[in-house]
DNA sequence: CCTCTTTATTAGAATTATTCCAAACTATTG
DNA sequence: CAATAGTTTGGAATAATTCTAATAAAGAGG
């Protein structure tokens, strides 16, 4: 039962993460958060924003997603020098990129392997290992 | 013998990639790829140049990275929102990046494995695959 | 070597994404 | 409801990168 109660379920979400519930959040959790796992830019949500008629400021879009992030309930995914991706999947995962267009999707599945990574260097211990399989439109 | 004319080589290799042979290209090129692989940032090689002596401004620095970068002797790493890396390692190869420091380098060997890539979707193609094994300084 | 044509370089302005800031506001607690 | 601690906001500030129009240098052909 996860659509069951959803604005109830999104205000617990976000308390469980230590994340007051206020409106902004509650609206842009809702919108990241109801319905299928997507990517969006900080851009991007801004607008789907104010099109779904919550006023929100640019500024807290930065500062909820970033606080989303920390909070592990969103990821942040690095694909192109200039846009941020955050990512509503945060279970491990790995992408696909089309560089033209800028389209950024899940790899379906957790079929990808790394195998053989060697040990990390001395006094370092690793976080994450990211898969980012660029393409491009086939001519 | 790489080094041994290093000034005649370095003209000759821009010439096959189809570049001018130019004062700050040189010079540029001599600093990349004279000695080992190395990641740069635009605002480093240009401090860089400087203290070598080599007067260039940092338009140059951005034009010659993606010029060299379009003629295959250099690669550009995403790893970090902030800067764009670029690696005079062109062959396929992975990458450590420390996320707190900075700190770009080679996995060496060509030990890591990326297997069960599925099908990309209709109508692309593969162009690459980069691994990105992140980390952290050891608590 | 000159001269011409093409291609590079440059300083600085412009652009873009993002962060910072201080003031105004809102959720929570007692 | 009042106090306070955490949020939101618009706009200014920053940082990386790109653009622009003018100047300079390279290569081709006499």
């Amino acid at each position: 039962m996860e659509g069951a109660r959803p604005f109830a379920g999104t205000i617990e979400r976000l308390r469980e993460v230590g994340l007051r519930p206020t409106r902004q959040r509650l609206a842009l959790a809702r919108l990241l958060f109801d319905g299928a796992d997507r990517h969006v830019t900080a851009e991007m949500l801004h607008s789907e924003a104010l099109t779904a008629g919550i006023k929100v400021s640019l500024a807290t879009i930065y500062n909820t997603l970033h606080q989303f992030t920390r909070a592990g309930i969103l990821r942040q995914v690095v694909v192109d020098p200039t846009r941020a991706y955050f990512d509503t999947n945060t279970d491990e995962h790995h992408h696909f990129f089309v560089e033209a267009s800028g389209t950024l999707e899940d790899i379906p599945g957790e079929r990808v392997r790394v195998t053989d990574i060697p040990a990390p260097p001395e006094g370092t211990e690793i976080t994450r290992v990211d898969v980012i399989v660029r393409l491009k439109p086939r001519g």
